[in-house]
DNA sequence: GATACTTGTGAATAAGTATTCATGTAACGG
DNA sequence: CCGTTACATGAATACTTATTCACAAGTATC
């Protein structure tokens, strides 16, 4: 009825308390044994979010090889600036982007060379989806 | 002020639409080239969006290697067996995960070896940040 | 058939979030 | 200075979403 909390509690992966019901031990105990971390899970699932939103999406596409200014960047994923600034501020805050000063222009470059590698593994994934023809059935 | 639409219709391109302000004209067009399709923004974006929730993210990786009934997933990812059987119809949907029935359980498998290999990259990227001391500031 | 067990599902709801508008601030030009 | 440009930021708000509760549906067991 409720959703009392989201992040930060179900982090722990609760070895303490009660587990409702387990059928297969083993199989739980493995699963738990090869679990990322709590800090890993939200780190990834932070990473995962950020790339989850189609604005932040075409803006590091837009980054890719290249530096641009935010009126560009708006221009280029057809956001308004205020709405791209909003979204270079959280993908900054994660180490995504960084900026650089040029008179009253403001330079950004992706600061992160994973995550053109994970869009890239990503892509093909997608492509390779519509290839076999199960992506939305 | 308000927050008129979200998904369908910003993954137009506005390649006919008004381009506010352009200052660096080259950049914005090779950014536009190398823009993925909307199509690809659309599905880039909801499979990280999906991979963006921790409990999603434990329960595929508490599927990697080994099939599961749904209580012992909930067990391992340490929430409620609706809260799950939730989630894995979003999985299911997305097919990123298949159900095969035995009895009255439910054996749950990973149906996806691209998203293996996006969660292990983004696993190395993490455990990369941490070693740098650039994640969280 | 009745009952217990396992999972799926719908409604409710609280939390989260992306955009817009308005405004602030720094940089440059006059 | 004063206005304009380029970007950042805070508040407002509409939209999205993850969990919980209650219950339904299917299956095995008695």
């Amino acid at each position: 009825m409720a959703r009392p909390r989201k992040i930060d509690q179900i982090t722990e992966s609760r070895d303490d308390a009660c587990e409702d019901r387990i059928v297969h031990v083993d199989a739980v105990r493995e699963a738990r044994v090869g679990m990322p971390s709590a800090h890993e899970v939200a780190s990834l699932s932070a990473m995962f979010s950020i790339l989850g939103d189609p604005t932040r999406l075409r803006i590091i596409a837009a980054l890719r090889g290249r530096e641009m200014c935010v009126c560009d960047i708006a221009a280029s994923v057809g956001q308004s600036e205020s709405a791209v600034s909003h979204q270079l501020r959280v993908l900054r805050e994660q180490n995504l982007v960084r900026a650089r000063k040029n008179g009253r222009r403001r330079y950004y470059v992706l600061d992160d060379e994973h995550v053109e590698d994970v869009i890239r593994m990503a892509l093909a994934h997608v492509a390779h989806e519509d290839g076999e023809g199960s992506v939305s059935e």
